[in-house]
DNA sequence: TAAATAAACAACGTGATGTTCATTATTTGT
DNA sequence: ACAAATAATGAACATCACGTTGTTTATTTA
């Protein structure tokens, strides 16, 4: 019975995150001071310092603890073995946009204008490629068209993310399906059947 | 012979440039304080306030001088109408890379690390998906695969951007033309074929 | 060479940061 | 229920960077 922390400080961490989330939605990570967050939370701005170095140490624990929730969202989606994460890139995006649609408000700050938080952007990307790493089958070597592992991780990763960040920003635009279809038909297939333009065959 | 600008003032605002881009590189943006421009480039404080309203100010004109030069380059990419863009996306990522290595140490302060400046990224994403848009090809309608001209677009851009941004942080891993015709290969005929896995035909 | 103007110099008010310290209030464990 | 522990308050302080306002000096232009 020692570990029990007061019950104080559960209290004061909460309100700090409260007022914080709603702050950053409302003007923006940069233009919020720490004042702004004492007199929202309702705390002297001393306390703030007492559970946080600064600002952004608290965004850096925010951002953690959400994207806590859609790693483990993400880590529970099977990987399809062959061919390699056609079915995995469809079953992780609708997934990820799920997610995001029940934390709509949020995701939209961070993502989106001239008040996003780039860091969450590169961290959600991060979350990505480890299951693309993780989903990842070596190809046959003596392909003519064989292209470098790390090269298409990249690849996945950024057009994954455009996606995404795409229908964060024009509100859902498409139905959570058509667009996880749609973006696995062009990474599978190539944008040239995906868009239904003929393609002549190499030789 | 009225339109002259004065000897000091071009002198002035060359001096700050060049303190502004060694002091980028040096300490990263976030950083750099006026009063560190002002000593670099020899000048009083108060000087620099006479040419820019402020750091974020400085920072903006600047990206836009360089980007502009980019932007030159690839306006002068010729437009392959059919099939779309393989080619183009091909000879705009070379054009891309290869303006790049000309001017790598600045690139590598603004795109990569943690004192990275995501607008310029942005910046450069929106020359990007100009050209692509400029380029765009409409489908035929009737085909099953077909997909919106919006996500792809994004899709494109999203991972044009990745796969440059992966180059510069792994300084040059692969040859201009092999990063080019690779990516090109991925996003024309899929990553299935591209990295050598065997593709099963729908019906 | 005189008028125009850019740059330097000095000073000021503002606002936010992070820290210190004494005091008050609350919680915990016995 | 109470004493000890500790969280929160409030006030103060030094620091730093910002952006602005004058006045004076130096340079450039015509």
């Amino acid at each position: 019975m020692n570990k029990k922390t007061d019950l104080r400080i559960l209290r004061t961490k909460q309100s700090i995150r409260k007022a914080f989330y709603e702050l950053v939605q409302e003007k923006g990570y940069e233009a919020i001071t720490v004042q702004d967050i004492a007199d929202r939370a309702m705390i002297n701005r001393n306390t703030f310092y007492l559970h946080y170095q600064n600002k952004p140490d608290l965004l850096d624990t925010c951002m953690n603890e959400l994207l806590s929730d859609l790693k483990d969202a993400i880590v529970l989606c099977p990987i399809s073995m062959n061919p390699f994460s056609i079915s995995l890139l469809e079953t992780v995006m609708q997934t990820v946009l799920e997610h995001i649609s029940l934390n709509m408000t949020f995701y939209r700050s961070m993502l989106i204008e001239e008040n996003r938080i780039y860091q969450f952007q590169a961290k959600m990307e991060k979350i990505i490629n480890d299951k693309l790493v993780e989903g990842w089958q070596p190809a046959q070597e003596n392909s003519p068209l064989a292209v470098s592992k790390e090269l298409l991780i990249e690849y996945l990763g950024s057009a994954f993310m455009g996606i995404v960040i795409w229908w964060v920003k024009n509100d859902k635009p498409l139905p959570v399906d058509e667009v996880s279809s749609q973006f696995s038909r062009i990474v599978a297939y190539g944008h040239l059947r995906a868009a239904g333009i003929a393609v002549e065959e190499e030789n």
